[in-house]
RNA sequence: GGCGGCAUAGCCAAGUGGCUAAGGCGACGGAUUGCAAAUCCGUUAUCCCCGGUUCGAGUCCGGGUGCCGCCUCCA
């Protein structure tokens, strides 16, 4: 069976080919790093991965860049007065713009890679890359695609027809749209500014549109994409809010100025909304990895949280719902514990292959839900149903060994199933020793004893009727 | 006002028009256990409402209702 996508661009699901067989050019859109990284942004990085690690268990090689964008955009693009986001947090903060967007840049990629994040190829910054920037835009003003009005450069969208086809907008609705405000100087309202103008801007760059610009919001990803993937993507991914206008205008910035379909596949993480709404400061819902971790979290159980769902589903993030995945992820550990058990003989069915063919089908049915558009809840299912049929000790040591290959392969794409062994220290190995002792002996109070003490040390011990089982909790 | 999405058990969540509607979390009853834990067995769904198409609809079509997101920086 093919991995089978949606893709946004044609509202279908479509069979994926990368262009060049057997390699994949994956564009994900990264942070804005004015602030700290918030759950929501990571139901989206964590989408991406999830993408990134399917590919790679299909034998593809993924070249896959994620930007950070490091000089803000206009808190309202219509309004030269609006502020931008990077420079009104070093205002507030009082330093420079530039070592704000450092820092949360910092803070981001520790966060994702807690998460368990696979690194892209290359997280390359907007501030890198103004030259190649200014080279786009100054190929879109030759071909007539842009102008430039006393610093300011626009894109005119009247000289793109396909404007709007990716997020449904007709231009005509834009026009007539409230919340777009008009701007004297554009030539059409929705005319989006390439480079901007503004002596009272703190990060700046010289240019021949004079000494005091700084790029526009879209450009940086068009020109990010280009410098490392080359002109075709294969796949371009996103959160869905960035559907317009920033990848509507990707689209058109980049194909005015190459000539050549941008991306061929486009992927939209739906939006996350916590406690049945958008997160908002206000209401006091905007989570970082360091709340849940005050919690008493592990980063991986708000990975399994926000990838247990389908992508293109509306997620809502309660506590409950945290809790209820450590729980599930839990049981997942204890499989893969389990299996362990099996593969040295514990509790092993006697024939070898008994429950090979489980096995097989597990497999099967965990990649036939991913291949279908990233169905992670049917993946997970299949690993549950392994479960069920190790637990009911009907996996012989061969099929025990077929199951735990292909649990770590599952691993590679899931990311959040703890495989290797735990290791106690010699104080707890002679906490069970004793307890079971004691047990012999039939010396409850002091095997109680011991357990509670076991469980101090967050060892939880099972008497099984093939003897002491333990492990180590979360 | 324009665009899009969602509605399946107490909660979360799959479901190519066709066998008894996956799976997880939780709850309850029983088994097991020195007591637990884990595990096993069992119970827990008029698929939002009303029409229509069809031999057959959770699934397709039309109309409601409710919720969410985008159109402004937003993943």
């Amino acid at each position: 069976m093919s991995f089978r996508v949606f893709n946004s661009l044609t509202r279908r699901k479509e069979i994926f080919t990368p262009r060049e067989p057997g390699r994949v050019r994956m564009y994900n859109c990264g942070p804005t790093v004015y602030n700290r990284q918030h759950i929501g942004n990571f139901r989206s990085f964590l989408f991406a991965d999830l993408l990134r690690r399917w590919l790679e268990y299909l034998g593809l090689e993924v070249s896959q860049v994620m930007n950070i964008t490091d000089v803000g955009h206009l808190t309202d693009d219509a309004d030269m007065d609006g502020e931008d986001k990077i420079e009104a947090q070093a205002r507030r903060e009082k330093i420079d713009p530039q070592k704000i967007a450092d820092g949360y840049a910092e803070l981001f990629l520790a966060d994702v890679r807690e998460l368990g994040v696979l690194a892209p190829m290359a997280y390359p910054r907007a501030t890198d890359h103004i030259p190649e920037m200014l080279e786009i835009i100054n190929g879109l003003i030759e071909k007539g695609h842009a102008y430039e009005k006393a610093g300011n450069v626009y894109f005119d969208v009247t000289t793109f027809p396909r404007y709007g086809r990716l997020s449904g907008n007709k231009v005509e609705d834009l026009e007539a749209g409230k919340r777009v405000e008009v701007r004297e100087d554009k030539r059409h309202p929705a005319d989006f500014a390439l480079w901007k103008a503004d002596p009272k801007h703190l990060m700046k760059w010289d240019s021949r549109f004079g000494p005091d610009g700084f790029p526009g919001w879209h450009i940086e990803c068009s020109a990010m994409a280009r410098k490392l993937l080359g002109d075709e993507l294969d796949i371009h991914t996103g959160g869905e809010d960035n559907v317009f206008p920033h990848h509507e205008c990707e689209i058109a910035q980049s194909e005015c100025f190459t000539g050549v379909t941008f991306a061929r596949f486009w992927m939209h993480a739906k939006f996350l909304t916590v406690d049945g709404g958008k997160m908002s400061k206000s209401l006091g819902n905007v989570y970082t990895l360091d709340d849940v971790k005050e919690r008493g979290y592990q980063p991986r159980a708000l990975r399994y949280a926000l990838m247990r769902g389908h992508y293109r589903q509306p997620l809502n993030f309660t506590w409950e719902i945290l809790e209820e995945s450590r729980a599930a992820l839990e049981k997942l550990d204890d499989l893969a514990h389990r299996l362990r058990l099996s593969c040295a003989g514990t509790g092993a069915a006697a024939d070898a292959d008994e429950g090979s063919a489980a096995v097989d089908s597990a497999q099967k049915s965990f990649e036939d839900g991913l291949n279908d558009d990233l169905n992670m809840p049917q993946a997970l299912a299949s690993l549950f149903e392994l479960r069920s049929t190790a637990l009911e000790g009907s996996l012989g040591t061969a099929a025990a060994q077929r199951a735990m290959a292909f649990l770590k392969k599952a691993n590679s794409v899931v990311g959040v199933i703890k495989l290797e062994e735990d290791t106690l220290d010699a104080r707890v190995h002679e906490l069970i020793a004793a307890r079971v002792h004691a047990r012999e002996t039939q010396d409850w109070a002091a095997s109680d004893r011991i357990r509670d003490e076991l469980n101090e040390l967050d060892v939880v011990v099972q008497d099984t009727p093939d003897g002491t089982i333990w492990r180590k909790k979360g």
